[in-house]
DNA sequence: CATGTGAGTTACCGGTCAGTAACGTAGAGC
DNA sequence: GCTCTACGTTACTGACCGGTAACTCACATG
């Protein structure tokens, strides 16, 4: 049937202008539930009734829960990269202020009401088996995560990249995890700032530690 | 050894005391199989099949699943402070030294092949249901981690023993969180220790920063 | 007007899962 | 021998869930 927009080409919808209204509604919808209650406690029926539609609709668009599921993981890794992007193209050439100003950035949408931790880490603790492709997924994602993690921390001239990445990689981590638990900004979260600036501090000559 | 049935509401299979072996073959498999494969995803057929029994016997030792999840994640809290207060014991009167061999006690689980992260966070992860009592279980132990971290930061001395508290359970549950994705010590993991010994050091007055 | 398409509706299939009923049986202690 | 207890076995219910079939309607475009 609509073979066309099934995994990669879905040229149609955007070239003609005309989107298709449903499919759209459904996909957001489901991010939200999946984000909000976790990936296996939300059903299609439940997406499709919160989406204002039903469950043939919902069939029409998406060739199965798994592969909304798959582009909701897109989504957020995107958004993700996005946001880092654009917080690391406000400090060019100063890996410091970029490396800070991503972590506030972070902190900032780690102390949001509404936010449940990192949603590709929380899929990796709900599907909890290695070989599954949504896991996969995750794990190219934090590989990428770690990857330019150490990349910075290198441009900053750290003593030792690869372990200040790490272990902000760990802060990072720290914080989506224990957000899952307490409640908005009243958890570990409130000393991340610091815990960045001494591990960064502690990695540079003593004369460019105090900037 | 198991002379706690005292707390949970089994009463069907009175308990005088006597000790079924079943119940303890279905709790040790059932312990296993929710940290491995998730608790959501192991079905107590499953279980009962694995301790090489049925369901009608798992439901005359457990009142029903969730009785059995609590039970499991009460088992597994009581681990966690046994090899905590073992290795805090080890090291009398030395704050510092007692939250260096903690954290190393805590590389060496995770770094385990077996390891799949906190058990109790990963089930917080997979509830998402705030008001639930496991979730709010979790918050508990969460909240008693944090609580010991940030005592064992004041008896060192630190400047902001809050802060440092903090930032330890930050890299403690970052971890945690990481070791989902990436197999044994080949993940961020690997910068544990000089993190927590920087962290350490940051907030000591300068002639006991190294020891 | 004819036709194609996106979308709503109802009903259904097959599977899984938590939990229960009823019955059978081996052994231990009296 | 008798009974009590622990455990095994089969079969079942009810709910939920992913996915499909078949039909209908609104509407836009030619």
């Amino acid at each position: 049937m609509n073979a066309a927009n099934d995994d990669a080409a879905v040229q149609d919808a955007e070239s003609l202008g005309a989107k298709p209204r449903v499919r759209d509604r459904i996909f957001d919808t489901a991010c939200e539930l999946f984000y909000q209650h976790g990936i296996r406690s939300v059903g299609v029926d439940a997406i499709a009734a919160e989406a204002g539609t039903n469950k043939m609709s919902f069939y029409r668009s998406f060739a199965s829960k798994d592969a909304l599921v798959a582009e909701y993981l897109r989504e957020r890794q995107r958004e993700f990269w996005e946001y880092w992007d654009a917080t690391i193209a406000a400090h060019p050439g100063d890996p410091r202020r970029q490396l800070e100003s991503l972590f506030e950035a972070h902190l900032v949408t780690v102390k949001d009401k509404a936010c449940r931790g990192c949603a590709l880490g929380n899929a990796a603790a709900e599907i909890a088996d290695d070989e599954d492709v949504l896991s996969q997924m995750v794990r190219h994602f934090k590989q990428d995560v770690r990857r330019r993690l150490r990349k910075m921390a290198h441009e900053l001239g750290a003593r030792d990249p690869e372990g200040l990445g790490d272990a902000l990689m760990l802060l990072m981590d720290g914080s989506y995890f224990t957000r899952l638990v307490f409640p908005g900004n009243s958890g570990p979260i409130a000393a991340l700032m610091p815990a960045v600036r001494a591990l960064i501090a502690s990695q540079l000559p003593a004369s460019a530690a105090r900037a």
